[in-house]
This record gives structure tokens, sequence and C-alpha cells, in this order.
DNA sequence: GTGAAAGCGCTAACAC
DNA sequence: GTGTTAGCGCTTTCAC
């Protein structure tokens, strides 16, 4: 039991109101005693008790905004992971508001300022890589309302953290498996997307391992989706046809049901390695059913449950995230341990 | 928001500690009174506000027994994720009492005993799997005081919930695994003990798995521990050394360094597939080296930590368990995914 | 600028 | 048996 904001009132002499203006750096102390009042919070080490504040904020109508863009595979695992948050904080008056938006960084920008002007308590963004948005982010920092970005970082945007998957040791767990996979050696078809950061750098240390350590494997076709407006299906035939000889795929971004249906159809898949990532029924079954080897889980879930849990602490409890990223594990998911 | 305790009282025109002798069971109120108030609280769901009801137990002390048979491997990384729990709960006055018992059943079941009469206020087991253990928690059931098994079952203890692996899935999946690792098949040496009940579950999943998809591997040799009075390590160069064809090592339990040493001391090892179960530094080490190729993770910390969670609940928020077994994930972990 | 007082929802000791 | 009262630690409104 740490010191309680009456003890402090007391020792100071004063109001334990007035102790509160103090902590809450709002007006109405002369400056001596705001001065005396800050030293024996300090020296104390005064911890407001959670509870207590928590018990104040409970009818506080509170709103959270999550913003997403459009198209993003892992939204549903994300979303259920934030769910999970909810019967938590039952008792407080939290509201979700789910925005997604069509279109690029620019409409993201724009909804975020909307929001703003809705006086949302806090927002969990997924944001798109752009400084558009991250000029919008900065201005939610700078009027004080606190938001987690998941899944896809943006450094400098001010947030209170950000959650999500290690991704270079995404792309070297991802060369391991295929070494693993394939003992005599092969080829492998790479299937990405260059636009976003997150990706890029999961390519790259693939490629980097590749060449480092596995001499028996060749990458012998990249195919950037963003590269052409063609559907990823369309591109990923094209790559087959391009290259009837690969052993293996390695897809590095969404779309995997279409890609692989592609791969499919091209008549290889079956004597073909697949690897990519997340977890999310449709990729459950298509390693269920063998068409997928492996997949490697950035546990979306426990991504959107930490990022909902550090916001709801933030606003009901005052307590500030204990670091600034957090990585989730790279889980290694085949057949026989993919589902319960 | 939901009916609050003063809602009902108003509602059965009587005052609130009324109510609240209903709510807790307590003597003092007429038999119809209690009734009508019964319903009352039935027909609107009344449901206890956690944080007005933990508020009110902050300053109570409390003791959790943490009871573990002695030398047990997971034993650091258990406690570990008890650990964690600790901050989120730090305004409450609670203590943990760790206790190992260096023994058998009779010991656990006597230890216990003791700590029921120092009136403890709930405790997490690790039980040895035995009758005598079984009815000294049959008795706390009675008492009222509530525990969680973790990491190993005692079905019919009274327990408040179970943490721990999925035993079944564990096995099945190191039978898939090397399968994986052994493209060429080959013999396989189990080393197991078969005194406790996991454990078997383990190993008779893993071999009938093996049996049945897997032709090209063959179980050449099983060494149960419990079956010598002989170290680890000689058990397993005794196994290492009738069967000089092994090609894979599977070890279903603990003490795995010491086997793992004996195999590598048989000038086996090198060219031996190792897969062991759970992640605590020596085996991370291990790992990392080479020594052992694959370790299935049972997120002893997660067990830890949830174990230690569901108690703290139900202590400070009377908030039951929502499931009473709680299985944790079957983690891969090899080389590239082990540190961070 | 400062302090008094009420309130969040539940619990517990004590009077009646 | 039943109700009164005070209290957990913090927040907020309002009067001085």
């Amino acid at each position: 039991m740490g010191v309680t904001l009456q003890d402090i009132a007391n020792m100071a002499g004063v109001h334990k109101s007035t102790v509160d203006k103090v902590i809450h750096n709002r007006p109405g102390v002369s400056d001596k005693k705001r001065a005396e009042i800050k030293a024996l919070l300090e020296k104390h080490h005064y911890q407001p008790n959670p509870l207590a504040r928590a018990m104040n904020y409970q009818k506080r109508a509170m709103t959270i905004a999550v913003v997403f863009p459009s198209n993003i595979d892992s939204a549903d695992a994300l979303i259920a992971g934030m769910q999970l948050v909810i019967p938590d904080f039952s008792n407080f008056n939290i509201r979700i508001d789910r925005r997604v938006v069509s279109g690029g960084a620019e409409e993201q920008a724009e909804l975020l300022r909307e929001l703003k002007k809705e006086k949302i308590s806090g927002a969990v963004v997924l944001p798109i890589a752009d400084e558009k948005v991250e000029l919008a982010l900065r201005e939610y920092k700078d009027a004080g309302i606190p938001f987690v970005t998941m899944n896809s970082d943006l450094k400098d945007s001010g947030r209170l953290a950000y959650v999500g998957q290690n991704m270079i040791q995404s792309g070297r767990l991802a060369a391991r498996l295929f070494d693993i996979g394939m003992p005599k050696g092969g080829t492998i078809g790479i299937v990405t997307r260059r636009d976003l950061h997150a990706l890029r750098e999961r390519e790259s240390s693939f490629t980097e391992a590749v060449n480092e350590h596995y001499p028996d494997l060749t990458i012998a076709a990249v195919t950037d989706l963003t590269k052409s407006d063609a559907s990823p299906y369309d591109q990923t035939r094209k790559m087959m046809e391009e290259h009837p000889d690969l052993d293996a795929l390695f897809i590095t971004c969404g779309d995997v049901p279409e890609i692989v249906h592609a791969a499919d159809d091209s008549r290889k898949l079956r004597s073909m390695k697949v690897i990519c990532y997340e977890n999310y029924p449709k990729i459950t079954y298509l390693v269920k059913t063998g068409k997928i080897d492996c997949t490697i889980s950035g546990n979306l879930e426990t991504q959107g449950r930490l990022a909902m849990r550090l916001l709801f602490e933030y606003l009901v409890y005052h307590k500030k995230p204990e670091k600034e990223i957090y990585y989730t594990t790279n889980e290694i998911l085949i057949r026989e341990n993919i589902g319960d």
C-alpha cells in the first residue's frame, strides 16, 4: 500500500482537492504550494490508486475509434482480438467506433481528422505508411488524444505504443523452414508487395538469409503485386507460367487464397512447398487441406488484444505502456497444431 | 451500466446492506425478504461491480500458496509467468507463499493440509497425480479455499480451473515434425517417464501417430526413466549403446540437458534429430547451439500467468473462470524463432 | 486560490 | 432482523 492523495494532503497541510489539482496540472493553486506539493509527491513516490481512479471514470462516456485501411485480410483477426478485451472493461461506458476507409493515405488522414472533431477519447490505428497519415496522427498527439499503432508502425507519429510482428525474424524463419522442408534444395518464387514497409523488411530478410545460409535454395522469381494493376491471381499465374520449374512459393503478403488458387490452377501446387503468413479461417483451411505447408503467425488476435488493452489501460487507469514496441511471437503453424 | 446493489435495495424497499447479506448468503435476513431479494437479483441480472468490490478488498491481507513438487524443470518458467501478474495487482495486499516440497504424494498432501491451517486465501498447485493429494485438495474445496491446478491436472479435485498443455496434440505434432525432418525415414528412440499421467498421454499419442501415419519412421527403443534408479544420463547412455543405429531422439519428459548430453557423449548426437518439450534457458541454449532441432513449447510462462490471474480474479473480483480447462498452444520453436 | 462535500458501488462494524 | 454509518482513494462541483 503506497501513500495516498490524502496522505500527501496531510503532509502539505492542504486539502486533498488541492493535491488533485497539482497532479492534473490544473489551475487554482499558488505557485509555491504547487511546488511544495510536487516535491512531496516526488519524495514519497506517490502512485495513484488505479482502482479508485477507474471508479470515477466508469460512467464517463468514451469512444474509441478503430481505423483500418480497407481490404486488409488480417482485419477480422485483429478485431476479434480487440473484442476479447471488452468483457474486462464491461463496466465502463466505452463505445468502439470501427471505421474502415477505402482509398489510400489521403482518405485515411481525412478520416482521422474527422474523428478528432467528434472528440474521440482514443484510437487504435493500422496506419498506411504515408506522410499524410503521419501528420494527421501528430495532431492527435498535440491534442492529447492517445492512440496505438498496430500491425504496421509509424515511428514518428507520437503513438502511445506499437504492437506488431518482428518482421526481420519472420523472414529469416521462413528461409529456414524452406530449407528444412526441401532437403534436396530447389527454386523459390516470391509473391510480395513492396509498397508496405513491413513487407519489404520481411522480403529482404528472407532473401538475405537464403543467400547467406542456404546454398541449395535459389530465388528464381519475384512478383511484386503493386507493380501492375492485374489481380493477384493473374499475376501469380503469370509467374507460374514464366517459371514452370518452381519448387516452392513464398507469400509475404495478403491475398493468400487467390495466390494459392492461382498456383493450384497452374497445376503446380501439389508438388510445391508453400509458406505464407498469418492465420485466419481461409488460411487455416488451406493448411488443413494441405495446400499450404506452413503459415507463420504473428498472432493477430494477440496484436488486437494487446493494442486495445494498452489503450484502455491508459484511458481508464492512466497507465502508460511499459514498452514502446511490443512484438508478438512468430508462431510456426502446420496441420498438426493449427487447430485447438 | 447494469443495476446496482442500491437499485435492488430500492426496489425491495430495504436497505442496501440487507441486499449485501443476501448476496453473500450471510445470516440476518428473514426468509421471505431473502427470497424476495433473490428473485429481484435474478430478474434484473444483477452483476456486482468488480471495481467497487475490489476497492474493499484492497487492504485485506491475503496469502496465495504456490505448491510444486521438487525437481520440476518447468518450475522457473511457471513462476516467472506468475510474477507477471503481480504488477497488475500491486495495490492489493497479496503475499505469495511459494512452497516446494521434496518427496512424493504423501508429502505434498501433508503440506497442503498445513497450509490450510495457516488459512491461506487460495493456491496454485502443480499436483502429483495421486489419490492422497486429490483428497487433500478436496478438503480445500469443502473449506471454500479456491485453487487452480497447473501443468498437470487432477480432474476430480474440485479445482477452480486447470491450465496446461494439450498433451494429445503435443504428441501428434512431434510425430509430424520427425516426419518432416527425416525425409528418408529412420528409427527413433524415446525417453519418457510413465509415472505421470500427462506424459503417458503424450507418449501414446506420439506412438499412435507414428504407427498410423508415418510408415518410414520406426520406434526402435523406449526408455522409461522411472523403471530404474539409474540417472537419466546413465539410462540414456544405456539406450544409446544398445541401439547404436538410432537416427532420432524423442524426449517427452524433463531432464532434457542430461539426456542430450548422454546422447552427445555417445558420439551419436550430431547425426540425430532431437525433439523435446518446453523452453527454459538450458533448452534454449541447446536449440541455439544445434544440439536440439526443435522444442515444442507449451508456453509455461503463459500457464503460470493464466493460473495466477484466474485465481486473483476470483479472489479479488469474485470472478469465476469462463472455462474449466485452459489449454495453451503448442508452439514449435527452432533456432530461428526461439529468441526474441 | 482554497477547501468542503458529495459521489462512484460495495462492504462491514455496530446500533437499534 | 434491519438499518445506519463510515469508509476504500480519487474526482469534481461549487461555495467561500
